[in-house]
DNA sequence: CCTTTGTCGATTGTCGACAACAGACAATTT
DNA sequence: AAATTGTCTGTTGTCGACAATCGACAAAGG
């Protein structure tokens, strides 16, 4: 187990749980998150989800008033977040959601390609099973001919993490867990419909077969290539001044 | 600029600073760290000179009798460590000082490994102008020469965060101070006298050079050899029980 | 008109006190 | 004696109030 840090487990349906529609625990063991860890994660998804754009102000006395809590747990939680690296902080000014930059997003991608690059690396070497890449993979297909954006982009962020958590690796984990975070936060608020969905779906299963054949160099070319496409984007299509 | 987040600065030097030896600064612009980044550098020094061993509990309230604040600094410091991964908390039972398990050791190397092939690559695809980096070569050859360790370390820390940082890559600097965090704590840890100082120094000459004929392939294969041997280590001269 | 100084509102920084919780140990009951 | 319950202690979690700082604007003075 690692600290209390959670992970963002359930990117979707969100506000849509109403008082009916789960089962009842019985009296399984009931969890209870610190405030600040439960702060964090709606303030995170409220980010991520671009709800909170980039430069939006994060007032601890109105988050606090908004919530029902006081100060205390608000700026633990902002402080969570501003080590995710997602919150900036000016001491006696403010703390707002971090800008985005065309460098940063160009770095990021560029982080996630060396990652997933190792994570193939050591999949192949140690001979780690991954068919259960498939699953995500024939999701990804049927979202593809469903047309389902939203149900395509869950399913490849699943392939993605199954494949890290694959390379056994828990400070890869680590790493690549924060970097999503951004990558979500971006992809959020590009809303990009330029590749065709069909061609997202059709980039993973060779990467599967390159790995099930133990044919490293392949499998690195691939992955090498396909985050790597994922980082070209529209400069001036999300990005705020800077300053 | 980044945020207010220290860069442990300068890991010599540190409680010999009397009221007579530092130069008047005149007029120059007072800088006022917030408490508890403060207080954090405090700590994490302490940890990763090992004053602070892994498993040592850190009580809020008997830090902040001991450096005379209230406990509401010294929370957020510990929670800065936290995210830095050097200590590790458990809800109404307490905070200590993150045990090191064997794998996370291996683990934090491997990645070291990765960040800087990453940081060589760059660099030669870039054409970065690397003669900086002769200088610590140089001072590492003295020390080795010497037999002073201490310098020698310094001096290596000095070259390998500067091939870094030509690699021009702010997330991938981040990376790399956060990954030797550990890699301090875990040197001052096992205090390790196996490799001779000479093979040190005389380890890095060839990368520099390879780095200037731009000769990615072979730079690649000496950092990565370089790196790679430092995580050969043995495991139980540092490692306590996991539980 | 321009410069300097004072004041004000907004926000974060810090503090001291109290509540909630886990674990250990004693008291009670059977 | 064994099991259950109560209690106590150490620690973190949360709170409300106050202090410090910043930026902007008004006010005073030349």
């Amino acid at each position: 187990m690692f600290t209390e840090h959670t992970t963002l487990s359930d990117p979707v349906s969100d506000q849509m749980t109403q008082a009916l529609d789960h089962a009842d625990p019985g009296l399984a063991p009931i969890e209870q998150m610190p405030l600040r860890v439960q702060i964090a994660d709606r303030i995170r998804r409220a980010i991520v989800t671009g709800r909170l754009r980039p430069g939006a102000a994060l007032v601890e006395t109105a988050l606090a008033e908004q919530m029902n809590v006081s100060r205390a747990p608000i700026r633990e939680a902002i402080q969570i977040l501003e080590a995710d690296g997602l919150v900036e902080t000016e001491a006696y000014k403010g703390k707002r959601v971090k800008p985005l930059t065309v460098r940063e997003v160009a770095e990021t991608y560029e982080m996630r390609q060396v990652y997933e690059v190792m994570a193939v690396r050591r999949i192949v070497e140690r001979g780690a099973d991954v068919s259960a890449l498939w699953q995500p993979c024939h999701q990804m297909a049927e979202a593809g001919a469903a047309g389902d954006r939203v149900s395509l982009v869950a399913a490849d962020e699943r392939f993605h993490r199954l494949l890290i958590r694959l390379a056994d690796h828990d400070l890869l984990l680590a790493s690549w867990n924060s970097i999503y975070l951004r990558i979500h936060q971006i992809m959020a608020l590009r809303n990009d419909r330029r590749v065709p969905l069909a061609d997202i779906a059709a980039n993973h299963p060779p990467i599967v077969r390159a790995l099930d054949a133990r044919d490293g160099e392949l499998a690195v070319a691939l992955i090498s290539e396909h985050t790597r496409s994922l980082g070209d984007f529209d400069p001036a299509s999300i990005v705020e001044a800077p300053a």
